[in-house]
DNA sequence: ACTTTGACTATAA
DNA sequence: GTTATAGCCAAAG
């Protein structure tokens, strides 16, 4: 495995995240190496639409889960809907059961 | 090379 | 709950 840009660590992370499950920037950034970039996974995310193939940034919420990215998906609640299409229970812009459908990257070591 | 910026987080008021 | 501030890091201009 050569080595990688930030972004393209960011977007390899992001696409492992399995469906009804959601991870924070910090984790992320944390399981890079760099536990206080957590802004710059919110920047590849910023630039994950033109990302081939796309990461399922609506899986990537803030440490608090709460859907900050919302207003990047587009109009509306599209975040909100992909993450309750998904089974991810999504109320006031805020994961429900946040603690509980929280993805932590450490598991791909474990092959989940 | 320097400055600005950003989908963050933690702490303080 | 909010706003403000600081710390933090890497990409973009």
């Amino acid at each position: 495995m050569k080595k990688q840009d930030f972004f393209t660590s960011v977007y390899d992370v992001v696409r492992q995240i399995p469906p009804g499950r959601v991870t924070s920037y910090v984790a992320i950034a944390r399981f890079l190496g760099s536990g206080k970039s957590a802004r710059m996974v919110g920047w590849a995310m910023n630039a994950s639409f033109a990302v081939d193939p796309p990461v399922p940034a609506q899986r990537v919420v803030n440490a608090s889960g709460m859907l900050s990215g919302k207003f990047h998906f587009g109009p509306g609640d599209e975040m909100k809907n992909l993450l309750e299409a998904e089974g991810v229970k999504v109320e006031n812009d805020q994961v429900c059961e946040f603690s509980q459908v929280f993805w932590n990257p450490a598991e791909l070591l474990e092959e989940i």
